[in-house]
DNA sequence: AGTATCGTTTAGAATCATTCTAATTCCAGA
DNA sequence: TCTGGAATTAGAATGATTCTAAACGATACT
């Protein structure tokens, strides 16, 4: 994953190589800040916008996948970088991978009966997540 | 459908009309601020709160769907509440309804399956239409 | 008609994620 | 050690959206 880093002609800094672990590390689909506070972890004068100059290369070399949303902050998901579905909870604002991969029916295939080039497909599934359907009886409610 | 608003105890005012009908006239999903544009061609005074308002209780009851983008602004979608797929041009940011229903598995399989409360669907297909594709000599980007 | 009421609309400020900018720092190679 | 280009920084700018508090308007009741 450096390695790919490198071959782009971008250097794999010591920021950069915490940045790489802490997407990694988590399997929570982190947020742009989320990501900060990891790195500050190790190097405190970390600036918000290398977090974002970073993440931006790593959408570039298809490292990363961005899962957007209007109403709060993107999610990055660095662990399976391709379009794939995930569960997004309305309330606590989780974001899970969905193992029974439907099937997004290839590309391609909507490519030829389009004629749009097809580059990225996104399949989300929102709803509430059965922790927070569980603790339903109090009302709170997130903004997705 | 303005029945419907009616029902909920919202009153269709002259300005929400007008919105109804400038959302229902357009395919091309409008953002908010085309809404706008519409609505003020015959409302001049019309502010944009209103228009933010008044979509607000449309999706509340369930008349149109929002097609959310973090780096621009959002769509709308007025003829086709219900989650369904997209086409979304990266160049020039076209929102086409998408034909060949994709086998969305069925809402209530995905919910069994996983156990969430599945409210909502996305499935989004990202590319370059084919307008843009003819005239990709030009360099232009889009930036979804 | 007059007025109380409650929902609607408004302008502008506030928010928040993200992007930009221009200055500074870092670091690899000469 | 020097030096140039990339990396990083703090803070300002942007842009969509939301909030706020005041003004407005329509309806129901007297």
């Amino acid at each position: 994953m450096k390695a790919a880093l490198r071959e782009k002609g971008v250097a794999v800094t010591r920021k950069r190589a915490k940045l790489l672990e802490v997407l990694l590390a988590s399997d929570r689909h982190p947020s742009v800040s989320e990501i900060h506070e990891g790195v500050k972890a190790a190097y405190p004068g970390t600036s918000l916008a290398t977090i974002y100059n970073t993440i931006e290369i790593l959408k570039e070399t298809g490292q990363v996948l961005e899962i957007e949303f209007s109403a709060s902050a993107n999610r990055y998901d660095g662990r399976i970088p391709v379009s794939h579905p995930h569960l997004v909870c309305l309330q606590c604002e989780k974001v899970e991978d969905m193992e029974d991969a439907t099937p997004h029916d290839p590309l391609e295939r909507v490519s030829q009966t389009t004629g749009y080039e097809i580059v990225r497909l996104r399949t989300d599934y929102y709803g509430t997540c059965p922790e927070c359907l569980d603790a339903s009886s109090s009302g709170e409610r997130g903004c997705l």
